[in-house]
RNA sequence: UCCCCAGUAGCUCAGUUGGUUAGAGCGGUGGACUGUUAAUCCAUGUGUCGUUGGUUCGAAUCCAACCUGGGGAGCCA
């Protein structure tokens, strides 16, 4: 009797996906180890085993015969859930729905289920609120398993797009001591004693004992750090960890998110909507090309249109339009909207659904806003009344992406700065970008989140992500 | 934070003009059958009916508050 532990320096040890792809030769005797999905029993003197090891999509039948020494006594008592290795050799399959299967000539559970009655992941369909109360074990669910591949999948195929177009990847920091950043509701960071705060004279709270002697937050962009090295080194991205303090609960938001914002120097909005949309188409063929086995899952199981949406957002060119064109459109349309429409507000949810939905049917840039609606590094058109910003809208999720063009003209820039308050001594070092050899640039930011939940349909965001954080809700 | 909906078996849900012993499918378990493949067939167990309080002779069912989840809105990515 040999045992795994002992003998795996002896072994050649395949993934699932490498045995369903044929990598082997019919014959060859290997180890793989995995976690039992489902067993059938034949009463041939066989029983089938479906080992899954989270290296592709399927799970590789197993085949295990009476023969065996633990065939009563383990084999037969295997349940979803158990952790195997499993030695034998590659056969091509006599029944239906794999080419390739393993005839065991071994089989050692590492681990057993304590009681297969109470074991969350039970092998039928289960709801995704349900899977999320088990976050430690829905990873070894087809839909996690198919979510994690694919999230996977489009986050290198980011850093590949980016890399192979010459942008440096800048890692800005997650702890800010700006307060002012103007988008959203910031977490505080802090080492002060919540029972015995040092109090200035006035009664306020003494920051300059904290940590970094002054007020910390969780950074909610990257955008105002990476601009400074887009103002040096021209092409670069943030992808990163973000974090939102917002009282959201929607089935597109997290307090938690990951955020990828390219920034390039010499660039105006039509160079950044452009880049934008070659990202995307090239991040969607990524998937198209190296996720296959998952897709066809999505299309399957969650959304019937997942493939072919994504194929023909690669195929045609993204609709832009002005802002104030799309007011014309929803004012003309016989769609009758709760919200009215009028130029100078900003579009509401329901707007943008019927651009993207049923006026355009695909994802959609909206450019040039009103500029009373929008942040105040955002470049002033000549029109006097719009910013040179723009949104990317998809079907089902709604914003995905939201950019602009940067001003990079101090004097409109302190103008915006004195016309909503905000204190020109916390811009001090990004004023100085304009004051010393400015440049015109944009940029945008993609929700990372949003992006795997248009790519893969699903529904939900709290279920792209592996541990999703909202409010009330930061388990495990 | 606001509006709407839901909470009954391990899971998904049915069950309300208030009435005795609470129902199905799936999963689990036992068996039959079978190169099976979320197999099929037979058998089988399981319930503080979200919590607290109220109305009532009597509450899963009606009322109130709270908790949790979902959908929508706002904020945005």
């Amino acid at each position: 009797m040999f045992n795994y532990v002992s003998w795996r320096a002896f072994m050649t040890f395949a993934v699932v996906k490498d045995i369903l792809a044929g990598k082997f030769a019919v014959g060859d005797t290997l180890v793989v180890r995995g976690w039992v999905r489902t067993r059938r029993d034949s009463k041939a003197g066989i029983s089938f085993i479906n080992v899954h090891d989270g290296s592709c999509f399927d799970a590789v039948q197993v085949v295990a015969p009476n023969t065996l020494p633990n065939y009563e006594a383990e084999i037969q008592k295997l349940t979803t859930g158990c952790s195997v290795a499993v030695t034998g050799s590659v056969v091509a399959s006599a029944g239906q729905g794999q080419d390739f299967e393993l005839q065991v000539s071994h089989l050692e559970v590492l681990g057993w289920v304590e009681d297969p009655d109470t074991y969350p992941m039970a092998p039928k369909r289960h709801s995704m609120e349900y899977l999320r109360e088990f976050a430690h074990l829905r990873p070894r669910t087809n839909v996690a398993g198919a979510v994690t591949r694919v999230r996977h999948c489009l986050a290198q195929a980011v850093h590949r797009f980016f890399h192979e177009r010459g942008f440096y990847w800048i890692s800005t920091p997650i702890i800010t001591t700006s307060d002012a950043e103007g988008a959203g509701e910031l977490f505080r960071v802090s080492t002060l004693d919540l029972m015995n705060l040092p109090k200035n004279q006035d009664g306020s709270v003494n920051f300059k004992e904290d940590f970094f002697g002054k007020e910390a937050f969780l950074t909610v962009s990257g955008q105002l750090n990476v601009e400074t090295y887009a103002c040096a080194l021209s092409n670069v991205y943030t992808f990163g960890p973000t974090f939102r303090a917002e009282n959201s609960n929607t089935s597109r938001h997290l307090a938690e998110f990951w955020m990828i914002e390219p920034e390039v120097a010499f660039a105006d909005l039509d160079d950044v909507a452009k880049l934008a949309e070659d990202m995307l188409k090239y991040v969607f063929k990524a998937v198209l090309e190296e996720r296959a086995d998952d897709m066809s899952f999505f299309a399957e199981r969650i959304h019937k249109d997942a493939i072919t949406r994504l194929q023909q957002v690669v195929e045609n060119d993204f609709v832009h339009m002005d802002y104030t064109d799309a007011v014309e459109i929803l004012k003309n349309c016989d769609k009758t909207f709760e919200y009215p429409v009028e130029w100078g507000t900003d579009l509401q949810s329901e707007h943008e659904r019927y651009l993207a939905e049923e006026h355009v049917g695909a994802p959609i840039i909206l450019k040039n806003y009103p500029r009373d609606i929008k942040a105040f590094y955002m470049r002033q058109n000549s029109d006097g009344k719009t910013v040179a910003a723009m949104d990317v809208l998809t079907p089902g999720i709604g914003e995905i992406i939201g950019g602009s063009a940067r001003e990079e003209r101090l004097d409109l820039l302190d103008r915006r700065l004195a016309e909503m308050n905000l204190p020109k001594e916390e811009y001090s070092w990004y004023r100085d970008l304009r004051r010393y050899g400015t440049v015109p640039h944009a940029g945008f930011g993609l929700g990372f989140e949003r992006l795997v939940a248009y790519v893969t349909g699903m529904q939900n965001i709290r279920d792209v992500i592996p541990f999703p954080r909202s409010p009330n809700n930061a388990d495990f």
